[in-house]
DNA sequence: CATGAATGAGGCTTCATTCAT
DNA sequence: GATGAATGAAGCCTCATTCAT
């Protein structure tokens, strides 16, 4: 019975799910088999399913596995002491967006959590916890804006930042559909738009 | 039962997309059985393969037939006169959406045929053609806003329009997943921001 | 209820032969659908169906079509007064059953009926009437030769009539198969082997 | 039951083999279902699918498995360094055929064969290379019957290897299908034809 | 801990056949 | 007599999962 270390397992774990993100990225979550990620893995079918009980479980791992880190990304611009203007903190979100969307960026296969929430009530929930999560630090955002008089003293943070979170989707999938948008679109946008009484 | 109408035909095949776009919401494609398909629309396996050839071909048919309706929502709103303020657009627009996301809505399906546009080919082109077409009407209303004063004269229509199109999908995704969204809350969120310089 | 001629009758039921011919010559038996059938022959399910009760009912009427088609072209042959001698005798057969393996020759399907013949009672029927009876005009032949002088006086034969019957298959799997061999090929071998002690 | 010897895999692949010719012989190619051999070879679908990938793929192997079962019975006569008289060869040729056609008999299967390689290229592959293969025997037997003297120095001796190759399927046709034919006849027969000029 | 052969339910699709028009 | 839309059983095959080694 070897004895194998935590980190060597947590190693594993991670092996895998790189691995299936890759091939969810690739093919589609329903379209990849448990065979295409144990290839991927370069791992055998025992040795996958002991460390995730279903193909399921799989992407619920790679979901929550990605709610940190679109509320990472957030954090980091909000949390500045004097924020900078709107245009700008949206343009530096979508940069950090665009590097998640790269080859085997963890943020390609976001579609289809967004399209598995839609039905699947497991996903859902891992879903709906990371759009609140964002919509919350939105808000937050949208506080602090007011706070420091860049958005008028009557507006509303909860309206503000669910409408925020609304352009991050549409902009994903410009960038992975029409692969023709960028910071630089969207700063422009925003920057026309916010000075439109 | 031959010599059968064109309109019966017609019929037929609306019935079965029917069918199918409610199992699709339902379940998700891939979830959903094509006997769920032949149940839900009271038809043979026969009857469903002779108006399409797979199953993959409805979720093909489903998408191009989304592509007119998104349209015309945004051309109603885009050729009055003398164009609203764009929150109010936005607005007019968000209801019209959450009505298309009420039970059998059209367009609950959109986020599916979105996750498979980012690894299908044949779902991607069907689904560019849909963005690039409404991107387009946005633009033409950013063009329209600029030329009424309403955006300032040195906007960028084309960047103008990209960003509004970002909008959408977030909403769509929020009304859907997390339900406490609706037109109101973006004709707030979207004054408080158009006055922000 | 258009009467109609005994002649139009027939000319349908052969029309749709020839098509199923043609099909399963292209195709083989168990590949070729009834809608190959119905849009080789340009009539309908429901025409074809009047004419033969099933797919079998094809076959069937095709191998019993072959049945006398067979058995002529021996009679041809053997009914010489005086019978030419035995390689002659074989190429002669050999260049009709040359024409009959011809784009679209009765023949084509012959391998086929064998096959199913090995397996299917029903065929099986059929094809053992083909070959008897085949084989009776090969045995009446050697006795002909027998009573000329061509065949020593104390052939069987019945053993020669079946030995005669053995080389034909083999002909046509050649021919239609490595389509290397003809008459002129078969002449030679039997020559050469003829006067053989 | 993971690493399992070499030749455990081979006797399972044989075994499948085993059991789809037994489902062949009996019910034909196309008549027998997977699930017929599923049942025969007491193996799963997944199982019988690891070691073939379609039912086709089957049909391909075991006319492959046969090109050297032929080969050899012909070689084993061929070699004998005086050749017996031909009518000797071929019965003793025709006693090894008929015990390949004995029940579960190797070449029960090869008029199916010979029908498939009429209209599917991949099967005419296979049976044309065994044909060619049993040709050539029959050309190096005729070469050495004629340079023993059994045969004309004139001989020519790729018609009659040709010719002698003829005799082979119509000797398989007549024992499967009217079943009255044996080593005895085709002697007898060949043994009255040989001596005539 | 790892392997990978085996399982078997269930999915998609075809196709011979029927029958209302 | 002819049409062709509709039926639905059945076929081939995939694939998530298990477990003996």
């Amino acid at each position: 019975m070897p004895r194998v270390s935590e980190e060597h397992l947590e190693r594993r774990r991670q092996q895998i799910l790189d691995a299936a993100r890759a091939c969810f990225t690739r093919k589609g979550f329903y379209e990849t088999s448990m065979q295409d990620i144990f290839q991927e893995s370069g791992l055998s079918a025992g040795a996958v399913y002991r460390y995730f009980k279903s193909k399921n479980d799989l992407i619920l791992a790679i979901a929550a596995q990605n709610q940190p880190l679109v509320a990472r990304i957030i954090d980091d611009l909000a949390d500045a002491a004097e924020p900078p203007p709107l245009d700008e903190i949206m343009a530096a979100l979508a940069r950090k967006v665009i590097s998640l969307l790269g080859d085997d960026g963890a943020l390609r296969v976001a579609p289809q959590g967004w399209a598995a929430a839609t039905y699947d009530p497991y996903v859902g929930e891992i879903v709906q916890g990371i759009l609140l999560n964002t919509r919350t630090r939105f808000v937050r955002l949208a506080e602090r804006l007011r706070a420091t008089g860049r958005l008028a003293p009557d507006a509303d943070p909860e309206a503000v930042g669910a409408t925020l979170l609304c352009i991050m989707p549409g902009f994903v999938l410009q960038r992975l559909i029409l692969g023709d948008i960028d910071d630089g679109t969207l700063r422009a946008g925003l920057r026309a738009l916010l000075g439109t009484p």
